[in-house]
DNA sequence: GTGAAAGCGCTAACAG
DNA sequence: CTGTTAGCGCTTTCAC
């Protein structure tokens, strides 16, 4: 049906191989063409639209033009900002093959399976998490087949990784307050475990430390890991609640990430808590809705764009067997100030 | 250096041709295999870690298990949305080789030759409005390869195509302000045109004749094409200018789109406009935000998650060849009543 | 400078 | 119930 090299070369009265070399132009060992003949062969092509079958040639080379990129879901934008700057990045070389294991196991590894089978140039994954599926990751690494991980590692697993530096997130986070005039913060946590919750908790504790502010600062932990809507505006109530009924009077309040940061916004518009009069309020991760100036939130942001850059740059570089280092690479956040935190007076 | 079939039907001393029908499990035609052959080929695949090299399958059956997918950008969330629903859709079955034009001419005629080249099974396009483009895709029904298009149709080429009933967004917005006593209707535009504003403009026309409201509710053209952040500002102050000037007092302003309501709510906040006090605002598409509890932006929910499933069902049923219609699929709005609305007193 | 031939790994007739 | 054979469309040695 469509047509194939054996008719553009039959047609312009060369071989096939003849016809190959000519249309890619390319000269591995020393094939030298005349110019005639590659002039006439591609007028062939052209004129009998001519499209190569990648498969066929991905078959012949093993090589696809094509990188598997598995992100953890499509719901807020954080994947989205990682996609985006993964997409960037390998245009025009590659083009994902996107997956999505929205935290199941069993997606996840199917979704490898296929990358695998599909014989991609290289592999983008958020792992999910599940040590069940640590062997698939080996996997890949078995067929030596390039792959980065981004925002989280695996354990016991020796793997290149891009990650968001969640420790400075909260560092500069207090420093920022701080230089704000603010000494009675407190960093709210929803109660969800994470390593990279960790790591905030770490860099909150060493900017306090670091600021002396051992008397004054603190990290609440509200223990209501939310997973409804109504879930995370109790939590936001409770959060405010404590706050508020502390003494002496908490100034600035970091959320855990802005999403909780927008529940808190909620309850003190309703409540009529002015903000940032009464309280300076920060997010964690910059998500969108932020920088909406009806929203306004002061937020660290987290470059999730850049870790997509990075991944897919350093994937590139392992593609072409160029020298990498073998540290993960921690993206450094940036600190957005908006309408929600001010200098205490 | 990854296992083949053929090493595997050799361990399991059959011949490729029966290995390849075990660790299948099909019978095209009528082949029937025994069970213990089928035992042991399968035992031998797993022990050898075997997976079938998709490229060649798909080489010798045309058959891919991708699609190509392209849409325009992954910057708001709109696009997004629509490809969340396709990702879901298609799961198991296929995966989507995923493209972004970013409404770059070439890069969509480049993008759509790969998915050519590759031999994607079906393809869902956001088509860019470049008419230098439509040959491309011509081509794609040349090569009898199933396309369903979203968001937006292409002039002169019959396709299936599904999109967001835009009309009926405007018609419904209209009707539910009316119904909440609205008479004094503005229905602001920033002055991009399209067809999808068109369409809004058709809808706004027909409900403000429908409810009598001719006198009362107009359209009004702030004719400032935003790209920047401060155009949208200047635009939405332009806008609530003329409304706050405007005699008899408009009691409701629809907006085009929710982020020229975004830039509306600041403007009122800042001018300490009460909303919905003094005016009822409404926007256009829902986009994330909208839904935080410290924004609650009512608004006209355009559901692209839908018309991503739809577009998805609706390839797979073509790639399947079962019988569909060829009128496009128009996905119904949802009215989405937050905040910023209230009943006129 | 160009062509012939083998092979990438799989599937699908067609025989038996 | 199973094996043989001939491709799918391209790349790449190797020989001329």
């Amino acid at each position: 049906m469509a047509v194939t090299l054996k008719e553009v070369a039959r047609m312009a009265g060369v071989s096939p191989s003849t016809a190959s070399h000519a249309i890619r132009g390319i000269h591995p060992g020393k094939r030298a063409l005349s110019a005639l003949t590659i002039k006439r062969v591609r007028e062939v092509a052209e004129q009998l639209g001519y499209r190569p079958n990648l498969l066929a040639a991905g078959l012949a080379n093993n090589k696809t033009f094509t990188i598997g990129v598995m992100v953890a879901n499509l719901r807020g934008n954080f994947h989205e900002r990682i996609l985006k700057g993964i997409t960037e990045t390998i245009y025009p070389e590659y083009t994902p093959l996107l997956s999505v294991h929205n935290n199941q196991p069993d997606r996840e590894h199917r979704e490898i399976e296929f990358f695998i089978g599909k014989h991609v140039d290289g592999i983008i994954a958020a792992y999910s998490g599940y040590q069940q599926n640590i062997h698939i990751y080996r996997e890949i690494q078995k067929y030596k087949i390039p792959l980065v991980l981004v925002d989280r590692g695996i354990e016991d697993f020796q793997c290149h990784l891009v990650k968001s530096d969640y420790y400075n997130s909260a560092y500069i986070a207090v420093e920022t307050l701080n230089k704000l005039g603010h000494r009675n913060i407190v960093f709210a946590l929803s109660g969800r475990q994470s390593e990279n919750t960790n790591m905030l908790i770490d860099g909150f504790k060493a900017a306090v430390s670091e600021k002396n502010l051992n008397e004054s600062a603190e990290i609440y932990n509200a223990d209501m890991p939310a997973s409804s809507e109504d879930d995370s505006k109790n939590l936001a109530e409770n959060i405010v609640d404590y706050i508020k009924s502390k003494k002496p009077q908490t100034t600035a309040l970091l959320a855990e990430r802005d999403w909780l940061a927008y529940e808190i916004l909620a309850v003190c518009q309703e409540r009529g808590i002015k903000i940032p009069q009464e309280i300076s309020l920060m997010g964690i991760e910059d998500s969108d809705p932020s920088a909406l100036r009806c929203v306004g939130l002061s937020s660290v942001r987290i470059e999730l764009h850049e870790v997509g850059r990075r991944a897919a740059d350093l994937l590139v570089k392992i593609i072409n067997s160029a020298e990498v280092g073998n540290e993960p690479l921690a993206v450094k956040p940036t600190v957005m100030l908006r309408r929600t935190t001010s200098p205490l007076k």
